[in-house]
DNA sequence: ACCTGAACACCGTTCAAGT
DNA sequence: ACCTGAACACCGTTCAAGT
């Protein structure tokens, strides 16, 4: 027993299990929470302890993402590929949803990983054996730009989430914002016993998804070429 | 001159002139070196001075969102729904382009000012006034996002401005990604004498813009309703 | 050679003391 | 009543001292 400390009972520290506790806090306490020091915390660990796995917190964000593109489905080995396109992205929008601090890590990378170029790699080869040309593929890569990664890119979380304003309130904003009133009485009246919140974000996403899609597929139809 | 300060020779701070000083900063120094002490440095004051023209960082942030908007082109008079919406994207797109932090701080708002609600209204309008339903118009504005903003929604800044890679790594980045490699040397390709770093990124951002105002516009025109 | 506590250079914001 | 210095509770990371 001597010279046995405490420390031996624990699994020992792995790059794996670092950034696997850095999804679960940040899942648990929001990105803002997230840091080395409250990291180090829950894995019962000095905070310099993190450094032997990671070089810094950027290599620890860009590691988080890593393991979150593990989570998406790989593609459906047959059909067209406007429905396997379809299927892996709606499978990184749940993803996502799971973790709804990447899109902001997402949007602070700089540049992209192994396993994202893995998995853009594997895209673009979907949209290439599908038919498309390597031009039109370029294009439409930087056209579905990150809602290839199940990103919706709304400007806003949920908007319509606020108490429902009283009478007075509600005067003033159909005042000052008459065509935004005129979508949200919409939305309320057409979904009051449906949702309480406001609009049916999977509708949405696959509407702007279907309406990029179809855009796609019509460009190749009329076999697109640049210029 | 007795009891003169240092102080009565600065222009008294306003809360506008905090907000463009800040916006200032962020384009010199970046969004991440952006703090209030930083800004209380610059304008020649104390930290705490700042918290009377703003209650907190947050509002900061959410006002030199304000500070941009305020710098888009307003909607052209005249003209199809489709020409007005698309320059004034364009004209959002080059604000963006001056102030390249803007995209992560409307990243992280949650809720819009006013000042961001009175620009989505008036987009909204632009829709309703072009002949889109108001049913239209809500998926629509869902499906453009950012994108009404300016935002280019690339997955990543610039990835292809990397320093090119010697003979050795890049038939290792052939093998590991194949596609990848497909479309960046068809670019490097063809761009050789025109542009060093890679894409034409005004092309690729009116590529996008076009497949969907195409989109929507073939949706007007076939009569789209819900169900 | 490895590990780690203390220290450094920062943050945003609170609050009590000063005018 | 207004203003502000010091303090509080944090950061990410360096580095020298300990084993």
């Amino acid at each position: 027993m001597i010279g046995m400390t405490q420390q031996v009972r624990r699994a020992p520290l792995t790059r794996d299990r670092v950034l696997r506790a850095a999804v679960t806090l940040a899942d648990a306490t929001g990105i803002d929470a997230l840091s080395m020091r409250k990291l180090a915390q829950t894995l019962g660990v000095v905070p310099m302890a993190l450094y032997k796995h990671v070089a810094n917190k950027e290599e620890l964000l860009d590691g988080m993402l890593d393991v979150l593109v593990g989570e998406i489905d790989p593609p459906a080995a047959a059909g067209d590929w406007r429905t396997a396109v379809r299927q892996r992205i709606l499978s990184a929008r749940q993803v996502l949803l799971h973790h709804p601090w990447a899109s902001r890590v997402i949007e602070s990378r700089t540049v992209p990983t192994p396993v994202v170029l893995a998995y853009m790699d594997s895209m673009i080869g979907m949209f290439r054996t599908g038919g498309l040309s390597v031009d039109l593929t370029h294009h439409v890569m930087h056209a579905m730009g990150s809602r290839i990664l199940g990103f919706s890119q709304e400007l806003f979380g949920a908007p319509p989430s606020a108490p429902p304003p009283d009478a007075e309130i509600a005067r003033q904003m159909a005042g000052r914002y008459p065509y935004i009133t005129e979508i949200t009485t919409r939305v309320a009246h057409d979904e009051a016993s449906v949702v309480g919140s406001g609009c049916d974000d999977q509708f949405e996403f696959e509407f702007s998804l279907d309406l990029l899609l179809d855009g796609i597929e019509g460009l190749r139809l009329r076999g697109w070429t640049p210029r």
